[in-house]
DNA sequence: TGCTATACTGGAACCAGTTCCAATTATAGA
DNA sequence: TCTATAATTGGAACTGGTTCCAGTATAGCA
C-alpha cells in the first residue's frame, strides 16, 4: 500500500542503495541524483518504515521504562526528566505502569526479553537477585532510578541519610516524640520498594543518636496514599501520649498527615510539626517542610547512564547519588521541651 | 549472538514453521514435537524478537501518545487510563511529551509518519486542518482526547457547557461580579488548546443569559500554571471593584487563585468564592469546588475507539462526549446581593 | 490391501530497510 | 591517449520472524 524504498528506486531510476543513502544523508550521492530521489520521495509521499529500519539496524531507538504508580507526582517528575533527555537523544519512550505485584513481575520478566527497546530504566523497583540475573542474561542495558540492586547501575539518593536529616531537624527543633508514617512493609516486600524502609532506618538512627529510644507504636505503615496516611496519622495522634512531630516518608503521605491534623483540630505547626519527603510540586503550595530530592534530574541522569551503556555495553558499573536538601517551610516549628 | 528461530529449529531438528507454530500456540503441532521445541527454547534461552515479529506481521502492537505538559495532573490521569486500557489489550504505550510549539509541530508531523505505532492518541492538542489532512494521508488510525478536529474521532467533554455550569453555579449563589482565569490566548493559539477558550465561552454565555454583561477586565489569561494564575488573580482582585467569585479554567489555576487570596488576606469562601475545573486529585484535599470530568475514563475510552479503528480502519467516525458534574465543596459560598 | 481424509511438518517466499562489494563513470595526471 | 584514482552507483545478501503451500505419515474404512 504505502510506497517502499524499492518503489522510489524504480520510479527515480536509481538503485536501492542510492535511495537508502539519500535517506540517511550519506555524502556518497551526487547532488543531481540526490535531488531526483528527493523529488520522487515527495511525489510518492514515501516515508521510511521505522520498523523495517529498526529490524535491519538491530536497534529500536526506543527505551522502555517500568514505573510503579506513575500517577505519583514524584514518578511523573522523574518520567518527565527521562522523556526530555531521551527526546534530545532521538530516542522514544515506552512506558509500563505497574500497580500490582503480578504486573511488576510480568514486566520485569517480559519487557527485557521482548527486545522492544535498546535499554531499560526501572523506577523505584528493586529487582531481586534472581531477577537481576535474568536481566543480565538478556544483555539489555538497564539502569535503576530510585532503587538499588547489586551489580546494576543506578541513580539514587541516600535514603537513610534523608530519613536521618528529616528526623534530626525535628530533634533540633526540640521534638522528642516523633512519629513516622511510611509505606506498608508487606507492600515494600511485594514490590520491593526500598526508599520508605531506608528512610525509616535513618529516622531510627537519628533518634538513637540523640538518645531517644524509638517506639514501635510511633511507627506506622500503610499503602502509599493520602487517605491511608490520614487514617494512620489519626490513629497515631490519638495515642495517650501522641507525638509532637510526624515524619512522612513522602509528601503525598504528609498531605494525609495534614488532613489528620485538621480532622483532630490540631494546629500545624503550633500543635504538630509535619515534615515530608520529595518536595513535589504542591509541597510549596502547602508550605510543607520537606526533604527535596532532584526528581527531574534523576530521570535525566538515568538516561545519560543508560545511553552510555547502550553505546558501550562494557561500561563499568556506575552508581550515582544525587544530593538531598532540607527545605524548611511552615509545617514545622520549634517547641519548648 | 542471541538465538534465533532458526537455531531453535536446527537444534530441535524441526522446521522453521514448526517452531513458529509452537511460539504462537498453534494447534497444528503434535504434543511430542511441541514439547521438544519448548525444551530447546528453554535450553537456548530463546526469546522471539519483537522487532522481527512486528516487521513480519506489519503491526507494532504499540500505540503512540502525544501529550502536552504531561506533568499536569489532568494529563497524567488520562495517560494512566490509556496505559491501563492498552496493557489489557496487549499493546505498549510510547509517550511523546510536548512543551514547546516547535516540538508540538514536529511530533504531529513525524510521529504518524514514522510508522512506529499502530495508532495514535493525541491529548489536548487540536490539529489544524492541514495537519488533519497530513494525518489522514498517513492512514494511521488517530483518536483525539480532550480535543476536537473536524473529521477526526475523539473523546471530549462539552467545555462550553462546563464553563456555563461553573458560572451558573456562582450566579445561583448570588454572585454578579465573576472573574475568569484561563490559559494564554497566544498559547492556545500556538498549541491550539481549545478547552480554556471553550470554557470562557460558556462563562460568557452564562453571564449573558443571566443578564450580566461580561466585563473584559474580569477575564485574564496567562500561561497555564499555578504561579501565573496567582499573579493574574492578584491583579484581578486588586481592581477598584473586584470580583466576588473567580472561575479558573483548571484546578491548577484555581490553586493559584487560592494563593492570591491568601496573599491579599481574602478569606475563601467568605470574601471570595473560587471554582476550578477537572477535579484532579488534590482538589478534594483542598476542598475546592470544581467541575469534575472523567479523566481516567477519557483515556480508556480513547483507547477503545482507537483499537476499534485499528481493527477496522473503515469504522465510521465516532465522537464521544463524557459527562461532567459539579462538585460543590468548600471554596464557594452564597452571598447576599 | 488400497484409498482417502486427516494430522503434522518443512521450508521458500516475504516483509522493508541497511550494508558492502563489485562495477561503472568521471577526473586528474603523465 | 592512456592509466590510476576517486566518485558514484547497483543490487545481492542479510536481519528474524510469519504464512502458506506442498509433502509425508497415520488412521479409518471398504
Amino acid at each position: 500500500m504505502a510506497a517502499t524504498i524499492r518503489d522510489v528506486a524504480r520510479v527515480a531510476g536509481v538503485g536501492l542503495g542510492t535511495v537508502s543513502r539519500v535517506i540517511n544523508n550519506s555524502p556518497l550521492v551526487s547532488q543531481a541524483t540526490r535531488q531526483r530521489v528527493l523529488d520522487v520521495i515527495a511525489e510518492l509521499r514515501y516515508n521510511p518504515s521505522q520498523i523495517a529500519r529498526s529490524f535491519s539496524l538491530g536497534k529500536t531507538l526506543t527505551v522502555a521504562t517500568i514505573a510503579p504508580f506513575f500517577t505519583r507526582p514524584s514518578v511523573v517528575e522523574r518520567l518527565r526528566g527521562i522523556e526530555a533527555a531521551l527526546a534530545s537523544g532521538g530516542y522514544a519512550l515506552v512506558v509500563f505502569n505497574v500497580e500490582t505485584r503480578a504486573r511488576r513481575d510480568n514486566c520485569l520478566r517480559d519487557v527485557p526479553r521482548s527486545q522492544r527497546a535498546d535499554g531499560l530504566l526501572i523506577i523505584s523497583l528493586a529487582p531481586q537477585p534472581d531477577e537481576v540475573l535474568a536481566l543480565q542474561e538478556t544483555r539489555l542495558p538497564v539502569v535503576l532510578i530510585d532503587a538499588y540492586a547489586d551489580s546494576l547501575p543506578g541513580v539514587t539518593i541516600d535514603d537513610v541519610a534523608g530519613g536521618a536529616l528529616a528526623t534530626e531537624y525535628l530533634i533540633a527543633l526540640g521534638h522528642r516524640r516523633i512519629g513516622f508514617i511510611g509505606d506498608l512493609i508487606a507492600d515494600e516486600m511485594s514490590f520491593n520498594f526500598t526508599s520508605s524502609r531506608h528512610r525509616l532506618e535513618g529516622y531510627q538512627q537519628a533518634l538513637v543518636a540523640a538518645g531517644i529510644p524509638p517506639r514501635d507504636e510511633y511507627q506506622r505503615h500503610g499503602l502509599h496514599g493520602r487517605y491511608e496516611a490520614r487514617v494512620l496519622a489519626r490513629d497515631l495522634l490519638e495515642l495517650p501520649e501522641p507525638p509532637t512531630a510526624l515524619f512522612a516518608a513522602s509528601d503525598t503521605q504528609a498531605m494525609g498527615v495534614l488532613e489528620a491534623a485538621r480532622d483532630l483540630n490540631l494546629a500545624v505547626p503550633d500543635q504538630l510539626s509535619v515534615i515530608g519527603f520529595d518536595d513535589i510540586d504542591v509541597a510549596e503550595y502547602l508550605g510543607l517542610t520537606t526533604i527535596r530530592q532532584l526528581l527531574f534530574e534523576s530521570g535525566e541522569r538515568g538516561v545519560e547512564l543508560l545511553l552510555k551503556r547502550i553505546a558501550n555495553p562494557a561500561t563499568k558499573l556506575e552508581r550515582e547519588y544525587l544530593p538531598i536538601e532540607l527545605i524548611a517551610r511552615g509545617t514545622t516549628r520549634r517547641i519548648a521541651r
